[in-house]
DNA sequence: CGTTAGGTTGACGACGATCAATGACGGTGG
DNA sequence: CCACCGTCATTGATCGTCGTCAACCTAACG
């Protein structure tokens, strides 16, 4: 699943806070982010803020962007992104059947988040919604094999940007996390989160029927983008 | 942009609140709704239940539900759909590169779609979310050519639909309705809605800086999936 | 007619937003 | 070294939107 094109590509990079795109920029590019996490988020008239989606090394953006970008993206931590053109990025997936298979199958985890975010929006609780997006990130880190050691990981995330992501106040989410620490969940300190009782977490999230996070994820065979 | 193979292709007929797949099934195959009004939605352990979209002729569904599908559909009218093989869906993909490009620019409808819908879950308030899917609705069916007159259409929704849709109360939605047929925004009765006021309504909605909903919809050039 | 499903309206309470004060840091300049 | 910020986290007090519970209405149907 390796793009041998992918040295060819251009590179960018963004320093946290710096902006891919805004909302409603056109985007010729299709991105791959290589190292670094980044979110995508929509702005109201009015100046509220809602984060969308937080992108993570491998994960494919650009792609829906045709042409007004939905939602712009921002970078959390230093960035590296490979950059193809939307016609060389086609005619590369073209070239390599696996590699469609391999995209068609990250769109689909993509839209599965989005739809378990909805429904998290809809549906959960304050508590639940924090309970589930620290353990979706989680769950990606595992599969991407990113995390420090198996318990705790370093989250470049501010309460706002968790508020942002799950329709709360800082304060509310503030709350939330102090009351799972109260109740020997987790411990967030510092950008630093360490999960201290999976299943219970898991618990905390009221999952949906289908998402099974936690049960050993027999580290996903197939591969992400990379270059 | 038609498919001159369609007519090989299988049918599967669905009748009001009958499923096509349910959530966790697998779905081996890629279906196009040819006709109807259809729903995914997603159910939690307590029995709460979010609505994730709403499906309306020429939208394609199955390509994200790979292995186990993140949430099922089920129909709101008779519907009708045309059904592929993933492998038949691809092939045919492959020999058509328009089609590609109009699958492209589907998949990147339904996402931005998502981003609204995330959006006002998030950060709009009940009403705003209540005009925010009427409009857009409005707009959907707009673009298939497929209102009765300009003003007004049918809509083969209960109020329990839309209040899964919004994560809102029965009551809510409601309220909201009444409101906005007190202030002559719209008229809601018996399953059909006319909208007395486009710009109004727009602006209850509270529209992101991107989505430019009414603005003279220049018809659409590009068709949609059909068989 | 009686029954049922769905819509409508009111009363009340709870969850989370808002406002405000305080604390913990890290950086900057005297 | 330490006063002075600015930013972000934390906690408390109060308020408002929306959920819940309940009663009633209407239309469809056997």
């Amino acid at each position: 699943m390796r793009l041998p094109e992918a040295r060819a590509a251009q590179r960018r990079g963004l320093k946290p806070g710096e902006s891919l795109f805004l909302q409603d920029d056109r985007v010729d590019n299709v991105y791959i982010l290589l190292d670094g996490w980044a979110f995508r988020y929509q702005d109201l008239k009015d100046g509220r803020r809602q984060i969308v989606d937080f992108a993570l090394p491998g994960d494919v953006v650009g792609l829906s962007e045709t042409a007004a970008a939905p939602c712009g993206l921002e970078a959390l931590t230093p960035c590296s992104f490979a950059c193809y053109s939307r016609k060389a990025f086609f005619e590369l997936i073209g070239r390599q059947p696996a590699m469609g298979l391999t995209l068609v199958q990250m769109l689909s985890h993509a839209e599965a988040r989005a739809i378990e975010h909805v429904t998290s929006l809809g549906r959960r609780t304050a508590r639940e919604r924090v309970a589930h997006l620290l353990l979706e990130l989680v769950t990606r880190l595992k599969r991407l094999n990113l995390m420090a050691d198996t318990k705790s990981l370093d989250l470049p995330l501010m309460l706002s940007h968790v508020a942002d992501a799950l329709g709360l106040a800082n304060e509310t989410v503030c709350r939330c996390l102090s009351g799972l620490r109260r109740d020997g969940v987790l411990v967030l300190r510092e950008r630093r989160l360490k999960v201290l009782d999976l299943r219970r977490l898991a618990d905390e999230a009221n999952l949906s029927e289908t998402d099974a996070f936690e049960p050993a994820v027999p580290a996903m065979p197939a591969r992400r983008f990379a270059a």
